[in-house]
DNA sequence: AACACGGGGAA
DNA sequence: TTCCCAGTGTT
């Protein structure tokens, strides 16, 4: 028997969200992974939903257009996840006979598709063996063995193998998806609420008194960034099939932030120019 | 290892 | 205002 199983996935099948990718098909959970990246889940369900019904399979969104895919993305943010997740419906559908493939090595070869996802799918879509460390549950261990606050800024060759350590054989996809609910849920960034923790009398954090760790964390600005200046831009193209140069420049008051980040948009691929000094999202 | 990449809601 | 969020790809 695992150490903390039975309390974490027995806390997890009384006290589990009922989300739509828990029930969904192997293509529901990529989708609904590459929209969790980074975007919390309250803000994903909607589109979710409205995403799923409208493209069903992997070759349902390769048929999609670029400019049909980022307005239905709308306001979830970093929108080149959205470019990503077509580029991977396309290779899903012609090079996997438009079913997922089912090796971490060969998601991870997927556009977007990084060391989470891939074993995150591999655990929630194929109910297999997986070492799934998202933010979540690095907290809830940093915080339960370690006694730390926070977990290292990234993953450590040391943290993989005492994780990979406690991944129970039968079931293994219950351990990833209880361990992350907890963390989510219950051992949360701030206010964790260790009175209905299910291992609140074993961790060491708790047993410390909750030392705090040191952040020298800088949080990044927002106003005025360039990220900001994209977000506006590609947001006036969801609304509008095409802007003109002049049009764009008044959606924001430096002129010289404006170019560059048409030009990075356009590298991306999010943008394109139909013709000279216009602007619109990709067909 | 550091950086770029969106956006909204809670504290 | 500050912090947080089911990370990935590039440099």
């Amino acid at each position: 028997m695992s150490l903390y199983e039975k309390e974490i996935v027995g806390w997890f099948k009384k006290n589990q969200r009922d989300l739509p990718w828990r029930k969904s098909d192997a293509w529901g959970v990529l989708v609904s992974e590459i929209m969790l990246q980074q975007t919390p889940v309250a803000r994903v369900l909607p589109i979710y939903i409205e995403w799923m019904k409208r493209w069903p399979s992997p070759k349902d969104l390769a048929a999609a257009t670029t400019s049909e895919i980022i307005t239905a993305w709308g306001r979830l943010g970093y929108p080149r996840r959205a470019l990503r997740l077509h580029q991977c419906a396309k290779v899903i559908s012609e090079q996997y006979n438009n079913r997922l493939p089912e090796t971490e090595q060969e998601l991870r070869a997927l556009p977007g598709i990084g060391e989470y996802t891939a074993a995150a799918i591999v655990a929630f879509a194929f109910k297999e063996r997986s070492l799934v460390l998202d933010v979540n549950i690095r907290r809830l261990f940093a915080r339960a063995l370690d006694g730390l606050e926070v977990p290292k800024p990234s993953v450590t060759k040391d943290e993989r193998k005492k994780r990979a350590e406690l991944i129970p054989a039968r079931n293994p996809h219950l351990w990833a998806a209880a361990t992350m609910e907890l963390g989510a849920l219950v051992c949360t960034a701030q206010n964790p609420k260790c009175q209905i923790c299910p291992i609140a009398d074993s961790c060491k954090w708790r047993s410390l008194d909750f030392p705090k760790t040191e952040q020298k964390k800088r949080t990044q600005a927002w106003h005025g960034t360039d990220r900001q200046c994209r977000g506006v831009i590609v947001q006036a193209l969801r609304e509008n099939k095409v802007l003109s140069s002049k049009d764009v420049k008044k959606l924001w008051h430096l002129d010289s932030q404006v170019e560059k980040a048409l030009s990075s948009l356009t590298k991306d691929g999010l943008i394109t120019s139909p013709k000279k000094n216009y602007y619109s999202l990709p067909k």
